[in-house]
DNA sequence: CAAATAAATGCAACAATGTTGTGATTATTG
DNA sequence: CAATAATCACAACATTGTTGCATTTATTTG
């Protein structure tokens, strides 16, 4: 099971021209198995002991995975970026639903806004960044 | 004009219960003065040089007029608070523009979004944050 | 398979932003 | 003016992320 994510994590970093390393491949894997968006620190604890990685070693690779498209980064109010596989309702723009109780952050699907917001004069759109806060079940 | 500000935010903070000190009021009426929300920083900056405070003193102040309603802090993806002073419109929930080429933050009016979002089952929502990123005037 | 090479890694140092604790100062009250 | 609680300044710390550079390694090539 989780050894059939580290071949999907492998085959998609391959595809991308980049080098097949285990680091690239478990973090990816990791993404891949989890259904929240998680943080640098989340990731580094899911990384088994026998191959921890270096922080800086850690932001690179996501760095250049999300370079690839293969996982997107989300914004946060704790300053703290969390990272999620993107799967194909993913690859376009959606929102983001953060619990703020536990800090849980996950992936909504649509992103329900019109594209032509009323912007100043001379301002151009690029881009929505939209997060929902709330409780989520659990913290009910 | 600028002496205005300053009489009008010590009465903000009077009607607030909170002793008018030089650096809150400084503060607030630069706050004021401002049309869009700005860092930490740049508020340090606008302060003239006599009366500089130190960088805990203005966290804190800021967190005093956050809490008492008299302006509010706006989330970015650079990791630092932007503050605003809070007029008519902006005491309720509304959206931001953030240029992605000069950094400036501006309050938009409206927050066009329905508030009834389809979140899953036993999900509450409780505020929305929505930022549009693009290029302002200046920048296109 | 072995050597060559570019890509990726680990480590140390640094930067930005914000927080906590505590003793000194000050605005306000009477 | 004196008493007092609120505010402030300073030092120390925390978290998150970045940069430079020497070392290691995955991949390619012969
Ligand atoms: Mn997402
Ligand atoms: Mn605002
Ligand atoms: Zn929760
Ligand atoms: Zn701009």
């Amino acid at each position: 099971m989780l050894n059939q994510l580290h071949h999907t994590a492998e085959d998609m970093i391959r595809h991308n021209g980049g080098r097949a390393t285990a680091g690239r491949i478990g973090i990816l894997a990791i993404l891949l198995a989890e259904q929240q968006a998680i943080t640098h620190r989340e990731i580094e604890q899911r990384l088994p002991q026998e191959q921890q990685l270096d922080r800086v070693t850690l932001y690179r690779a996501l760095e250049w995975l999300a370079e690839k498209n293969l996982i997107h980064k989300v914004t946060s109010d704790d300053r703290a970026w969390r990272y999620h596989a993107n799967r194909d309702v993913q690859s376009h723009q959606h929102a983001h639903f953060k619990c703020t109780c536990c800090a849980q952050v996950i992936c909504l699907d649509k992103l329900p806004v019109e594209r032509n917001w009323p912007l100043p004069a001379g301002y151009r759109l690029q881009e929505i960044e939209l997060t929902v806060k709330g409780l989520c079940a659990n913290c009910c």
